[in-house]
RNA sequence: GGUGAUGUAGCUCAGAUGGUUAGAGCGGUGGAUUCAUAACCCACAGGUCGGCAGUUCGAUCCUGCCCAUCACCA
């Protein structure tokens, strides 16, 4: 029976460009989408900008556009990269839509009919100048820790310390410089606290194969223990001028973009099925008999299984059947870089020539089904692409085309299908389509490539080269390349999702129509003509790779300016988060400056209260005095070779000026000083003292 | 600080309910070959399976601690 499939990624923020982080996600759902349709399952692929939010607002004003044009000229450079890289949508609509408009109104109707809806007040930072309430991210200050200016209000990028816009020290508006004023504002809130929800949740999480069992376990934490109300009621509307969705009962009030995102989903397919003349209702009512799928990055899926699922039970619709989760991308092991030219923009690389199927390849051989981070390494992309597709796949078709040819006109004879090559391949090819379908593309690929290397040792053991020189022995020289160039063609069926164009081409050289997967268990006829060889894939040149990498080097400090992510506001801290990591020098040299030196406070100390810690293995709760400075609450990990009792009233030595950290069990203002084994094998730590004379808050140099 | 994940050959990764010589591809070395955009084929070398301790007749696999990396939480 054929199966009916809804397949989403998550919907990309329409204020940036695509990079190769967004492909990871695309492209594994690319893959397991063209395999469903190959194995003839009716399979639906849809997704969609994510356009609405404050971010979005305000880059249009900067940019001197309206909302609209600015998300319609993103929505040009999305489509276009992504058919770049062979992502064939179904649908590649927009939030910024009718349907989604009105998806987003209806299931706002039912929660609120079903009491799941609740008004309530806040209080919130409104800059008067520009007349908008301000969201953290765009409230900036000084750090009230380490004194850092031009910090967020979420969180510091100099100490890393968390607090609210409150806390900051002289706050002022990142849109129009103001001071922000607390002001209060009527919020929407979805009652995730609510029993119906938790209770739910708690059973949706744990069905079988519905998540990964790392996020099962992940969502479990957030869930919290029976009768734990760990949920808190989920923030929806913000407040005009906002662009979005205003809320239909609430003049002024906006759907927050975090609502209308997953939304967008069904707004697009909705767009699809007007296109497609298909049922809408069969694909979301509750107990549908269809499939859904979601394919989303581990950072969003908070959003998915928790809010998003909640709404849809509790609006009246289908829930999603699975959700896939995957890791992040790191390059060359480490977090994509501007500065290191490895934060590579889908644009770029497709403008410098690079084979986008080679990527495709790659991430394909390293993707698994869990949520586990993949590296692109960039030799070893090099490596593996050049060996692979072109050494070995494509190499068996380049070594045997060229005399069926040139001396049997481009006629096939009869294959010999008892080959022990055709039979591994027969034989191993569902356990190759039960990996694909289960997202364990890597071990496809391992697979497939084993079977390559069959088909390689098969034309080296008749040496049709030897043939080819030899009277009377055409017609083995016939078979022998017959036979080569069918195992070809059964490998190019099995890697036809991962490569579509290159299959294309290959369709195309063998004169055949497009391949199905069911295609691997029948081979050409004899007498069938195939069409002139023309190379199917180059080689990677190393010098592409660095020109990539350099066309990609950000070489000006890199601004801290909001990078392209998916799905808004989340997003656009971790990419501004990691460049401000980036911009730390990496290497430190072996010396220091005496002034590197005196940035260090060091004082006397004298302690004047040791307490254990509750909970904590390691810690000692230490106040110090360090005389006219005054006093410090600081938390040492000493609790293993210290009683605090013997500590009190002892002189030692503190770093007076480190920023504070938030920790578990309070502020830690400071730190003391001790001496222990790098390599520990001594086993202890050594607090400092003075000797004799010193007073609390002498400064120590 | 807490929780979780990861750490296996130069590189990228498999793997084992604990049981004789731990695997693959790439890279390296040697050989063979020249049909194939030097590709392919054969062989060889390479690992105290992050470290220490424990449980066990036996641990890379279990337990504890430690180290490193990453994520989430506070």
């Amino acid at each position: 029976m054929t199966r009916k499939i809804l397949v989403t990624s998550a919907l990309p923020y329409a204020n940036g460009a695509i990079h190769l982080g967004h492909l990871v996600e695309y492209i594994q759902t690319d893959i397991w989408v063209r395999f469903q349709k190959m194995r003839g399952q009716e399979c639906w692929y849809v997704c969609a900008d994510d356009t609405h939010g404050t971010p979005i607002m305000l880059r249009a004003e900067k940019d001197g556009i309206t909302p609209e044009a600015l998300i319609d000229r993103v929505h040009g450079e999305h489509s276009r990269d992504f058919a770049g890289f062979h992502v064939a949508f179904d649908n590649f609509h927009t939030t910024h839509s009718e349907e989604t408009r009105t998806c987003a109104n209806e299931i706002y109707a039912r929660l609120q009919a079903a009491g799941l809806i609740e008004k309530r007040t806040i209080e919130q930072y409104y800059d008067p100048v520009k007349q908008m309430f301000l969201p953290d991210r765009f409230i900036k200050g000084e750090c009230p820790k380490c004194h850092a200016k031009d910090q967020y209000g979420d969180n510091c990028e100099s100490c890393g310390a968390a607090y609210t816009p409150n806390d900051l020290i002289e706050p002022y508006s990142a849109v129009s410089g103001a001071k922000p004023e607390l002001r209060q504002s009527e919020h929407y809130f979805f009652k995730l606290s609510d029993p119906r929800c938790q209770q739910f949740l708690r059973r949706w999480t744990q069905g079988e194969g519905r998540l990964q069992n790392e996020a099962a376990n992940k969502l479990q934490e957030w869930l919290g223990a029976e009768g734990e109300n760990n949920l808190t009621d989920w923030d929806i509307s913000r407040d005009a001028p906002y662009f979005g969705f205003e809320i239909p009962d609430a003049p002024g009030k906006y759907f927050y973009v975090w609502l209308d995102a997953p939304i967008g989903y069904m707004g697009s397919f909705k767009n699809l099925c007007a296109k497609k003349g298909l049922d809408f209702d069969e694909y979301w009512k509750p107990g549908s008999q269809t499939e859904l799928y979601h394919f989303i990055g581990k950072d969003i899926l908070y959003f998915h299984a928790l809010f998003w699922p909640a709404e849809l039970e509790h609006a009246g619709y289908r829930t999603p059947s699975k959700v896939f989760a995957h890791g992040f991308l790191t390059v060359d092991g480490a977090k994509m870089s501007k500065s290191r030219g490895t934060f590579i923009t889908a644009e770029s690389y497709l403008q410098q020539g690079l084979n986008p199927e080679w990527l495709r390849y790659y991430y394909a051989a390293k993707l698994s089904n869990t949520m586990e981070d993949i590296d692109l390494n960039l030799d070893d992309f090099i490596a593996r692409v050049n060996s692979d597709l072109v050494g070995k796949f494509v190499n068996i078709a380049s070594r045997s085309a060229g005399f069926i040819v040139k001396r049997f006109a481009g006629q096939l004879t009869t294959c010999d299908e008892s080959l022990a090559a055709f039979i591994a391949i027969r034989e191993r090819s569902s356990g190759v389509a039960d990996l694909l379908e289960g997202r364990e593309f890597g071990k496809a690929i391992r697979e497939i490539m084993a079977l390559t290397d069959l088909a390689n040792q098969y034309v080296d053991s008749v040496k049709p080269w030897e043939l080819a020189k030899q009277e009377g022995r055409e017609n083995e020289l016939h078979a022998a390349c017959t036979n080569a160039l069918n195992l070809f063609r059964q490998l190019a069926i099995l890697l036809k999702p991962v490569l579509p164009a290159l299959t294309a081409k290959v369709e195309a050289f063998l004169n055949v129509a497009p391949f199905v997967w069911n295609d691997v268990a029948s081979t050409l006829a004899a007498g069938h003509a195939i069409n002139t060889y023309e190379h199917l894939m180059t080689r990677i040149d190393k010098k592409q790779m660095d020109a990539l990498v350099e066309a990609n080097r950000d070489t000006l400090a890199p601004a801290p300016q909001p990078a392209p992510q998916k799905h808004a506001e989340k997003q656009e801290k971790a990419a501004a988060v990691a460049a401000a990591q980036a911009a730390v020098p990496s290497e430190a040299g072996t010396h220091i400056t005496i002034d590197d030196f005196m940035k260090v406070d060091l004082r006397i100390a004298r302690i004047a209260e040791a307490s254990h810690v509750e909970g904590a293995d390691k810690l000692v709760r230490l106040v110090l005095d360090i005389g006219p400075l005054g006093t410090r609450q600081v938390f040492a990990g000493i609790k293993a070779a210290y009683d605090p009792e013997q500590l009190v009233g002892r002189l030692t030595m503190m770093v007076a000026n480190l920023a504070p950290r938030k920790m578990k069990f309070g502020m830690s203002e400071g730190m003391v000083l001790a001496a222990s084994d790098p390599d520990s094998q001594t086993p202890g730590i050594f607090l400092l003292s003075p000797d004799a004379g010193a007073q609390p808050g002498m400064r120590v140099k």
